[in-house]
Order: structure tokens, then C-alpha cells, then sequence
RNA sequence: CGGGGCGUGGUGUAACGGCUAACAUUCCUGAUUUGGGAUCAGGCGACUCCGGGUUCGAAUCCCGGCGCCCCGACCA
């Protein structure tokens, strides 16, 4: 992608109304765009780095033997009438025409339910698992933190279906570990805990995935050592007690809820009447299980994460781009050698940003360079081919060096591999 | 929803109740320039969030509303 064609316009100063660092530095560097408090649009960049987040949830989605679909944004509020979470504030209602209602969904275990009365009748039909990435509504009292809490933000809804509660729990530990590979891909596991928290109206517990921040708005206590966390919200004695911690091995720690897993067990098939026969023809209720991530909260809490003062530093994972080619100076022997090493860069597959522009400074182009935080840079100047080829320097480094245009190829490759 | 702060060109800021609302940046023209958001010259761009009030006169003071941010409460 050329860099003259991109749609971008980076700023100098960060937004005054944003405080938070994932929205100031997203903001400026052109990745989103503020619509309203907690509504945000993602720009050509932002969902470059959005779709590479999403593309590791479903590759392990599909590991877990979850299909993709896409339920309806638009809810009816009869099916929610049946749970009893028609009447929550969570909701963004609207009025129809004819004097009707719906709601836009904020989650979709009832729609989900509802729908799979469809495909479930008998124990031959289970187990099935389905998920979708898709936009939720929810009514926040009050929006924060850039991406980390809005009012429209994208999900990954995942809901299984079982027969028995030992079928749900085999499925239940084989979510939690596709669910550290997730965060380990996107490159926040070093960070990211396994916390025991509140179970909702569903069941006792569930479990979070909790990344280290100071941006965060949860609370946990943290064993490092057996790598367990408990949230603040159960923490208690008790529960303390029946994972064998004692209190002194626990640090209490700020942390971002980057997702979180349930065992719904028949809190939804119930009363909405997802039911199967099993064996011996007998009616039973379905157990189920929900599995949600957000995205963007993903991608703003590895903005929090990964930066310093001049942008962001996006891990190589979720980057836009793995490699940022910059062109400085405009003579003959710089544009010919940049543009053959752009298209040899491209042929090969990889993901590169040239910065052709004519109009921009070498200090412009420098300092947008460092605000996307594309891993791998490169300059083509008169002055690295004087010094024998092509500058190379990673994001997260500050040193650089002049490579020998020949042994480039095999570098670049080799930092993608 | 309680408390606090803030609303001025696209962006960031300034302006005692008083001249044509200023500066920087972005953008446009031209020149020059290409290793850290370069330099010079010229130019475009604002009903000062909205509505009311006080006043000879309001960006500025008062009232109401709306919006944004922060703290708290809330958060399947």
C-alpha cells in the first residue's frame, strides 16, 4: 500500500477532550475517528488492526469447532420477556412505527436460545457451538477510557450447547485455552490472567481474562506464581480459601477485563424452553455456555500496553503493517531503488506501507512512522545508499543499521516468519 | 445517576465586560528544501455549543439546556 494513496491525516497534538492514552495516541495517529462519548469509528488503519485481532479469534474458533454467523442486531422483545432481561437499563430501545418496541442487541444469549429450538430437538443434535463478531449496544451510564468502555463496540459472541454439565465443563476448559492462545497471538499474555469472578445470575463463578493496566477499572488479586487471580468483586475468605491461596502470595493489581467465559448451564434453555430428548425420549433442558471477547477493547488496551512518547508500538501480530517503507529525498538512484524494493517487498506477500510521498518532509514522514508503530522500518535516503544500502531499524529498538540492499530480502522475511 | 472540570476556525490554544475575536498548526499558491513534524512570502477558514437574560456594549457576567472529560455509583 502506498502511502500517498492511504487515507490518513495524522495530528500534532493529541484531542483535548480524550484523555486516555489508548484514545489520544488511536485519535492522532488517524487509527479511529470520535463519533460520540464511547462511539467510535475505526479508519483504513484502525480496522487493518482490527480484522488482524479478528482473524486470530477465529482461527481459534476454529480450533474449538465453533461455526461463524451473524444474529441480528435488532431484537424482538418477546424473547427477552421470557428471561426477564427485557426490562434491564443495559438497553438502547427504540420505538416502531406501528407503536411497537425493539432493542439493539447488547448480547444475544436469548437470541441465540431462541433460535437454536430450530436445530435442536434431539441429544443427536448436540454438541454445538456457534459464535459471531459483531456490534453490541450497550446503555452505559457513562462511557470511559477510549475503547476500553463504550456504547457501541464490537464483540465476539461465543455460545455452546451441550447435553450434560461434564460436556459443557470438557468444552469450558477447552474455550479458557483457546482463549489464552488469543490473548498470547495479540501479544498481551505476558499480561493477561485468568481471574475467578462473579458468576452474574448464572452460576457461582466465572472467569475472566485479565490484562495489567493501570487503565483498568477492575481490581484483582494476583498470584504471579501459580498464575490465578481472584477479582475483587468475590474476593472473600472463602473464596480464597477453596483455590488454596493464602492471603500474603495475593498482589492486588489494576487490571483490564479483556474477556470473559460462562457456564450458563439451563439459566437460558429454561425458561425459553431449548429443550432435547435424550436416549430414552425423555425431555431434557439444554446446558449451554457463553464466551465473549471485544475486540477493540483489545486492540485500545494493547495502545495502553505498547507505546512511548513519539506513538504506538503494535505487536507484530496486529500490526497494520509489518514493515514501513520510507523514502526520503527525491533523486533518480532513491525513487528507482525504493519503488523495486516496494514491489519486491509486496510480491513476497508482505505486509508493507510505502511512504512515496513527494510533499512530505523527511521529519514528517519520520515522525508519522513512529506514530503508527508499524514493527519494522526501513529507509531508502541518499544517504543510506552511500552507506552501502538500506536503513533498517525495529519499532521497539533505537538502534539502527545500513543492510546491503542483497541481504534484505532474507531480513524482512526473516522478521515475519 | 451524584460530584467536579471544560465547551472559541479542521486541530491545539489566547483574548480586562469595550477596536475588525488573536497565535500556532492543518490546508491552498509560489519559491526553496529533503535524516526528525524544515524555511520564506501570500492566502482560505469562526453566527465564540444552543436558548434566554443583565448591559450603551457579552467569547467574557447570570439562568436553563446540550455536549465532552474525570472521580464515584452502576456494569449480563
Amino acid at each position: 500500500m502506498k502511502q500517498s494513496s492511504l487515507f490518513i491525516k495524522t495530528r500534532k497534538q493529541a484531542p483535548a477532550d480524550e484523555v486516555s492514552k489508548n484514545a489520544r495516541l488511536l485519535i492522532r495517529a488517524g487509527f479511529i475517528h470520535k463519533e460520540a462519548a464511547g462511539v467510535y469509528s475505526y479508519l483504513p488503519l484502525g480496522l487493518r488492526v482490527l480484522e488482524r485481532i479478528n482473524t486470530i479469534i477465529r482461527e481459534e474458533m476454529a480450533g474449538l469447532g465453533a461455526e461463524e454467523a451473524a444474529f441480528t442486531t435488532l431484537q424482538n422483545p418477546e424473547t427477552w420477556k421470557k428471561s426477564g432481561r427485557w426490562e434491564l437499563p443495559v438497553w438502547f430501545k427504540t420505538a416502531l412505527n406501528d407503536g411497537g418496541e425493539l432493542g439493539l442487541g447488547w448480547t444475544h444469549e436469548e437470541a441465540v436460545t431462541a433460535l437454536m429450538k430450530n436445530h435442536v430437538s434431539s441429544y443427536k443434535d448436540l454438541p454445538r457451538k456457534i459464535f459471531q463478531i459483531h456490534t453490541k449496544f450497550r446503555n452505559e451510564e457513562r462511557a470511559k477510557s477510549g475503547l476500553l468502555r463504550g456504547r457501541e463496540f464490537l464483540m465476539k459472541d461465543l455460545y455452546s450447547f451441550h447435553t450434560t454439565e461434564e460436556d459443557l465443563d470438557a468444552f469450558y476448559e477447552k474455550a479458557k485455552e483457546a482463549y489464552r492462545q488469543i490473548f498470547e497471538r495479540v501479544g498481551i499474555g505476558g499480561e493477561t490472567h485468568v481471574t475467578l469472578s462473579s458468576g452474574g445470575d448464572f452460576s457461582p463463578y466465572s472467569h475472566e481474562f485479565q490484562t495489567l493496566s493501570p487503565a483498568g477499572e477492575d481490581t484483582i488479586y494476583l498470584s504471579r506464581e501459580k498464575n490465578i487471580a481472584i477479582n475483587q468483586e468475590i474476593y472473600t475468605e472463602k473464596t480464597r480459601a477453596s483455590l488454596g491461596l493464602s492471603s500474603d502470595e495475593l498482589t492486588e493489581e489494576t487490571a483490564i477485563e479483556v474477556g470473559n467465559i460462562f457456564k450458563l448451564g439451563t439459566r437460558f434453555s429454561a425458561p425459553l424452553g431449548l429443550m432435547y430428548k435424550d436416549a430414552k425420549g425423555e425431555s431434557q433442558p439444554v446446558i449451554m455456555g457463553s464466551y465473549g471477547i471485544g475486540p477493540g477493547r483489545i486492540m485500545g488496551t494493547i495502545a495502553e500496553l505498547f507505546s512511548d512518547e513519539r506513538g504506538l508500538v503494535w505487536p507484530e501480530a496486529v500490526a497494520p503493517f509489518s514493515v514501513h517503507l520510507l523514502r526520503i529525498g527525491n533523486t533518480d538512484a532513491v525513487i528507482e531503488t525504493a519503488d523495486a524494493l516496494y514491489r519486491h517487498i509486496a510480491e513476497k506477500g508482505e505486509r508493507v506501507l510505502f511512504d512515496d510521498r513527494e510533499d512530505a518532509s523527511a521529519g514528517e514522514k519520520f515522525a508519522d512512522s513512529d506514530l503508527f508503530g508499524i514493527p519494522l522500518r526501513l529507509v531508502v535516503s541518499e544517504k543510506s545508499l552511500s552507506a552501502g544500502g538500506i536503513e533498517v531499524k525495529k519499532r521497539n529498538e533505537n538502534e539502527s543499521r545500513v543492510i546491503p540492499e542483497s541481504e534484505l530480502p532474507a531480513f524482512v522475511k526473516g522478521e515475519s516468519a
